[in-house]
DNA sequence: CTGAAAGCGCTAACAC
DNA sequence: GTGTTAGCGCTTTCAG
């Protein structure tokens, strides 16, 4: 069963007795070729089953008219948005987009980047795992001139646009809800401190506790990978504490929900007894019972901001290179609303 | 800022004085060159910072060790979990997994196809988009011989390796289940019925209730596309029935936890008043409360499948085409299951 | 063990 | 308007 080869320009060409330029220019609907021999060429091209090569134009232009996107995990409604606000922009703009996910594992990133570079994507866009390196892999685009937009979990040392929430500030308003709804020890969930995003979530939490005079005690923050398992583990851990917090600042959605499971299992009211809120409003946090409150990042039009971000490099050469930070809110639902809890 | 053009392999040739195809071969492995050269080859390449082009192999080699896969929403666990599978056997084996979503929008994946197809990639795993089309962008596949594995949700015209799960039987053990529970009228949640995988769940339905001797009444089966705003919509459909359901088979998790959020807005209690089932074991569906009974599909291992298969017929041009039907479980938890409800 | 030469399919500068 | 030619970067006979 072997692969037939493909027609080509050639044999359009050689049917109508007229060269492989004509072809390849008609097929472009170039205005130099007339519109009689263009007919010709389109219906000679559909009746033998002509479908270009674009790895040959490609390989030809420079140009892949590609960009690729990678992700630590796309089932991640958060990741899945942005995607989708990339691929909405990018489309409009005649590229395609092609997807790949890290699983948070530094190995696979590299090499899901290197086959990217290999294929000659036109521009990256990528939000990086959560496993550290030493981001050579990234640097390559830097040093060749290759587009590269960062997205939520940022390079600091690596210089291109970069597109952020505050995570900070979204750290400190969780923070200071939960004081303002009356508790009094609250515990933070962390992601891994080496990303940005983490580390500013923590700050914030720092930053409300220091405002509102409130000591920090070294126990009731908690890093990990912000699995569900992490979630059950981590709230074991913080309950388990002589002085257990009576509120959790939750690193995601995630680990909010499998927390809230693991204290009904304690017997523990939430929010009565324990508040808990997540950050990224994951669909289900809606949805839960009690449901999540949460921070809403604007995730689909940071897609949309990073693919005009990098169709601009790509297009126009831009030269300078922004960090964009976008906005969050804070929504209150029941998993921290004391007030309203029956 | 201009891209710099790449070193190639006649930059590496130039300097070492020795030819092109010498370097081609090195870089290769190939054993016919001393090892001599060859580190000083590599050592050259390295200190150039050449890249090779895959673009300009794969055109030569005509085969890109590229693997296409299309899903309608890469942010379903289901769909995610087969593309970790395919990812994990197609990485081994030395191949690139491009993902796309179509949106479940028909031209969309038209689009996404095409331009796999014109990217030439080495074999195509799809899932088909519920929008129903003609399949001419995917007959093309046939027609050029490039292997093709469609998953879960089929085109029965075309022939190819095929891979589905039990959707009959999943159908038909949701029902039997309720009527065990002791429900007396039993509703259904079904999705577009073009497709087979729903029209199987609704099949499997129906043989329940005729097995048990219940009369299906048209009415109780709506049809929708199973977002999660149909769930809730369908849901009041239902319950605005003057007969209404005691109990709701769900096309899948999302439209059952929607169901469930309605029916608490009603004020009718889960699962004493009405039971509900979904399919597909979101890993919400386990965390909610109540928790979610429905049908575990073995996604992970349908992608491995579906990697396996694609991988034989590229690499073995086998010529016969298959269907596969993976088992599914039925997990029963809270939300059906009356007898053990408090 | 290494090199010369041809070609994968397409494009574009240059001619006419 | 159309053809000629050269070449994108790599691989692979064939020859030595």
């Amino acid at each position: 069963m072997q692969k037939k080869s493909e027609p080509t320009i050639h044999d359009i060409a050689r049917e109508l007795k007229i060269s492989a330029s004509t072809v390849s220019r008609a097929l472009q609907n170039n205005p130099r070729i007339s519109l009689k021999t263009r007919d010709k060429i389109i219906s000679v091209a559909e009746r033998i089953g002509y479908h270009p090569n674009t790895l040959a134009s490609n390989l030809r232009n420079k140009k892949s008219n590609t960009i690729g996107i990678v992700v630590p995990l796309i089932n991640r409604n958060f990741f899945s948005a942005v995607i989708s606000g990339v691929e909405e922009v990018a489309f409009k703009a005649g590229y395609t987009v092609v997807i790949s996910q890290s699983n948070d594992l530094a190995n696979k990133e590299i090499a899901i980047v290197r086959s990217m570079f290999a294929n000659r994507v036109d521009g990256l866009i990528i939000s990086i795992a959560m496993q550290p390196t030493n981001y050579e892999h990234l640097k390559i685009f830097r040093k060749k001139n290759i587009p590269l937009v960062f997205f939520d979990r940022v390079v600091p040392e690596i210089e291109a646009n970069k597109i952020v929430v505050d995570d900070f500030l979204g750290g400190f308003r969780v923070t200071q809800h939960l004081i303002d709804q009356g508790y009094k020890r609250i515990g933070h969930m962390a992601g891994p401190l080496n990303l940005q995003t983490y580390s500013d979530r923590k700050r914030g939490y720092l930053e409300a506790l220091s405002k509102n005079g409130i000591p920090f005690e070294e126990e009731l923050s908690v890093s990990s990978s912000l699995t569900s398992e992490d979630g059950a583990a981590t709230a074991k851990k913080l309950m388990d504490l002589p002085n257990p917090p009576d509120a959790i600042f939750c690193g995601n959605d995630t680990t909010a929900l499998s927390s809230i499971v693991y204290l009904k299992e304690l017997g523990l009211k939430v929010p009565q007894e324990v508040g808990i809120v997540g950050f990224s409003n994951e669909p289900f946090s809606r949805m839960v019972s009690p449901s999540i409150s949460t921070i809403v990042q604007p995730a689909f039009m940071m897609g949309q901001k990073a693919a005009e971000l990098i169709l601009n490099q790509i297009e126009q050469k831009e030269r300078t290179f922004r960090t964009l930070v976008l906005p969050t809110e804070l929504e209150i639902r029941e998993s921290s609303n004391r007030r309203l809890a029956p």
